[in-house]
DNA sequence: TTGAAAGCGCTACCAG
DNA sequence: CTGGTAGCGCTTTCAA
């Protein structure tokens, strides 16, 4: 049977509203009462009635998070930590793997505190309408939700300075361009402006587009990039799972990281330690991003649009995580 | 502004009362009150508050599913479909990653009508409690919820009656057995009994253990056969990803399947025809699979207790898809 | 410090 | 067929 705080009331012999008050820590009730009532709700298995409180408080203390491409896995560490937090907080997260549009009616119609949203894989541009929206994605003045950004183009000149400051300059980029995915295309075009600030050539050859972003795809992207004659002395993985199957071309061949040829790779997971070899990575550590992305929702859902949307804009800062796989060239 | 049903009803110039009796299509409104209710509601975009319908309803049309380990990608096709085929039902699902205890205790704060279970990878054994709970997973029955079973017997038996009418006697099997999963445990030793039906030696070098289900764990269990003096004739491997990795493997021998060597793989979804070599593959088609547990929890919440669990257990229907990468060995 | 009562938005019942 | 009304479980004034 279920609990009220009615028959919390009853067996306390208080009145429920005073059990409201206690179980909500309100300052309102002796400690006594309120000690009495909260173990009493304890041993009487007391569950309070979301619908109920979200009903008069206008909340849910839910977040939505809209992840429409579970099978790629790449986000699945972010989503993961994002989950963790949140658990850390008062409210909860739920997942949505619909498309984004339905993923939106759900969470409106379950009246969600407010929504974070991946970009990735996203082409249709959305209308917040009234709704509390946070995107995982390119900061873009056009847009009209905040956006928290892992800050590609900085990523991307710490990368090739650290690699050029080693030597490098034939300099390779392993990555998915042709895609609808605007991260992606951004990560790229970042890397070209690197290039360019270090007065690089962005030669062709050297920039493969791999249509995908799965360990598959970035075998053969290195399988051509080992093929030239004038092969690069560094490859970049455009994310984990390019790099590892990077490193499979390479082993495969024969070579041998970093003597015969360097790797480093975006993205900034832990698990880039445990690879077959651990890569020198570069990227906002995912739990920076998972932090700032819920915080932010955070603020963002108890500030009510009391402070504008540009505030809450936010670029990462990338950090350069060194391991080995990348030397001087011979 | 929030619209309400009492707004329709001012507008309307009707009671609120009937204004709900017409959004729910009951049959007590007239048609045309109903049609012009309706009209109205979208015009002034109104949207129902769930919070307030499941306070009175007891019911929030909501099934969670737990997924602890989202970054074993191998079920994300199951949760797809199960997301797509709750999508067709009024009730929608949420999903979460967190560890089952946690993601129990979020789902009943929800007050969610019913929650699904995948068993790979559960360790704990579940109280149901009071909740309406169904698992995906190995019937047994001491188990208190019910239970939907892809039969792993059956579907192993078929595998290796198909091999052995097609001349196979030396079948080799790939897949990981320590796991504390007891799926994966119950897979292997389905095929073990399978061999055993057919007369056939278990020899241990035919089967490798994986400890791990991605591509690469396949690819080096594959290599490992491959070495053997005295060959399989046809690798039977225990997933999809699993199976992609010993496909590798193979075409880096220069082998040629199923010329050289057959291939098999456990697992019936789409994506096996995708591959770079097609695979003929064993089980429960994915889509019923994932209609028989929506369908199954539906009915489990509708009939609130009233049949028992027992009932609800079901060994579903694995089934063999031949597509040219088993074949007579030479 | 406590209790009484209003009301969140909706469904369901009963009277007309 | 339609309207009035009770009440789901809870938070939050306002009085006592």
């Amino acid at each position: 049977m279920k609990v009220t705080i009615k028959d919390i009331a009853a067996v306390a012999g208080v009145s429920y509203s005073t059990v409201s008050k206690a179980l909500n820590s309100s300052p309102l009730v002796q400690e006594k009462t309120k000690r009495k009532i909260i173990t009493l709700a304890k041993e009487m298995g007391y569950k309070p009635n979301f619908a109920a409180r979200s009903l008069v408080s206008n909340q849910t203390m839910v977040i939505g998070l809209i992840w429409p491409t579970i099978d790629r896995i790449v986000l699945s560490t972010l989503v993961t930590k994002i989950s963790n937090e949140i658990n850390e907080t008062p409210y909860s997260m739920i997942l949505s793997v619909d498309p984004v549009e339905n993923a939106m009616e759900t969470f409106k119609r379950f009246q969600v505190d407010g929504i974070i949203l991946f970009e990735e894989n996203l082409n249709a541009s959305i209308e917040a309408e009234s709704l509390t929206l946070l995107s995982y994605g390119v900061i873009d003045e056009g847009k009209m939700y905040p956006t928290i950004d892992p800050n590609y183009e900085k990523a991307m000149n710490m990368a090739v300075a650290y690699l050029t400051s080693l030597g490098h300059s034939k300099i390779a980029y392993v990555g998915n361009l042709s895609s609808a995915d605007p991260m992606q295309v951004e990560k790229n075009e970042s890397f070209n402006k690197a290039m360019q600030n270090h007065e690089l050539p962005t030669d062709n050859n050297y920039v493969i587009d791999t249509e995908g972003l799965n360990l598959y795809d970035g075998y053969i992207a290195a399988n051509k990039l080992l093929k030239l004659e004038d092969r690069p002395t560094v490859i970049i993985g455009g994310s984990y799972d390019l790099s590892s199957g990077i490193i499979r071309a390479i082993s495969e061949k024969g070579l041998s990281i970093p003597k015969d040829i360097s790797v480093m790779s975006y993205d900034n997971i832990p698990q880039m330690a445990d690879m077959e070899i651990p890569l020198t990575c570069i990227g906002v550590p995912v739990e920076q991003l998972a932090s700032e992305i819920v915080q932010s929702m955070i603020r963002l859902v108890e500030n009510n649009e009391e402070i504008s949307m540009q505030q809450f804009n936010k670029k990462m800062e990338p950090v350069l995580v060194e391991r080995n796989s990348c030397a001087v060239p011979r």
